[in-house]
DNA sequence: AATCTGAAATTGTCGGACAATTTATCGTCG
DNA sequence: CGACGATAAATTGTCCGACAATTTCAGATT
């Protein structure tokens, strides 16, 4: 049935990317962990190649690495990738966010920005560590979108951004309030158009992530 | 005889991505040309699983792109997603510039960022493509590995730079001079530790090559 | 010449097969 | 009893053949 099906979008490969994706943030898979590929065609219920090809697909985006002849595993930073990482993170949405102030007035990007920024500031969706994840998410990528830079928007390593999100899920990095205080003066950066101002606000929300992160024991990183 | 040797470094998938990369470079693939999957497995001799994993690698990196149901291409830059890549990689290098100098002091890091600028600064290297093209790849690897940031290091679109050089080849985008002298500023900016003025020479750098292609004809692009 | 139609080409996916390698098991020895 | 090493099991890397889904191409029709 899978065979004559293809599914819906990507494809077989597609579900199991997805899949895997998705299990990382219910926590039915974390950093660590195996992925054994007997066990993935099974769960998925495609053919080992489709299994194979979603977790190079994977591999390429950072989430899972592979090593000859060993067994996927999702990947689990250590606290220099983390620093490495994080560091990245703040020049690229520094950039994103320059680029979405720069266009907010065009078509409706205005109006999605506020859509986008509404549900991340919902109280109820902050209740909820899925909703609030992918809310951020979608935050994130609206502003992305409306930045209009599509080559930002293939290499967005938001997978990363879930790795780090997942592993650090059961500390509390930053304070809650003043994180939807960061949040806000990007959004409100954006909107009056002020580039500047958002590649700042961005920038400076993504290293407070950071120096909460330095803060984190040993036992929350791997190797 | 391929099944059992299982190629050298990285496996038959492994083989057919160089292959491709580097025939990219000696003219035996160009931008939009299609990679059918038949031939790929004859010109190699590999099978097609190991054919598929290499292009879909390859497109995860951005250098082809794969259509469902049809051929894998050998991707062709529009001038949107040009400007797009350039401005992208003016922060991208801009941050690696900066880290470099940042570094320097460390280890044998300035004597490798020494050897890295004579190579490309030869006029003997200068006057082959293919030469020059791998210093030049070289220059920004060393840049790269000497910031340390790994998390960089794995994102930098070496392949996309890869293919602005090489659908551009036939046209002069800047002139040799200037160029040369643009790598020589970063190089020095490197060297000197400042890793204000490296960040901002590299940057000077991309956004020059910018404006160059964005004087090129239409006829250059794709789409 | 433009359009339609059906055959050929090509991709997407599956299942089976087997070598290479790693991982787990277990018996032996100090 | 624990370290060590040999053997078995598990797992990955790769190839092959098969067939449906889709696109591409060539020829026929209007």
């Amino acid at each position: 049935m899978p065979k004559t099906l293809a599914a819906k979008s990507d494809g077989s490969p597609g579900v199991v990317y997805r899949g895997i994706v998705d299990g990382l943030y219910r926590g039915r898979y974390v950093p660590g962990q195996r992925l054994v590929e007997a066990d993935l065609t099974r769960d998925f219920e495609v053919g080992r190649g489709s299994v194979r090809e979603a977790l190079s697909r994977l591999a390429a985006e950072g989430l899972v690495s592979m090593n000859l002849h060993r067994s996927a595993t999702i990947r689990s930073l250590s606290r220099a990738e983390t620093r490495d990482l994080v560091a990245l993170l703040e020049v690229l949405n520094g950039f994103s966010a320059r680029l979405a102030a720069e266009r907010v007035e065009e078509g409706a990007n205005r109006k999605m920005m506020a859509e986008a920024y509404a549900t991340l500031a919902d109280p109820e969706v902050q209740r909820d560590f899925l909703r609030f994840a992918r809310a951020r998410n979608a935050f994130y990528k609206t502003m992305t979108t409306i930045g209009a830079n599509h080559e930002l928007a293939r290499l967005m390593p938001r997978t990363n951004v879930d790795l780090i999100r997942v592993q650090f899920r059961s500390y509390t990095t930053v304070d809650d309030d003043l994180r939807m205080e960061d949040y806000r003066a990007i959004y409100d950066a954006i909107d009056e158009g002020s580039s500047r101002k958002a590649e700042t606000a961005a920038k400076t929300h993504i290293r407070r992530l950071g120096d909460a992160i330095d803060k984190l024991p040993d036992a929350a990183f791997a190797g």
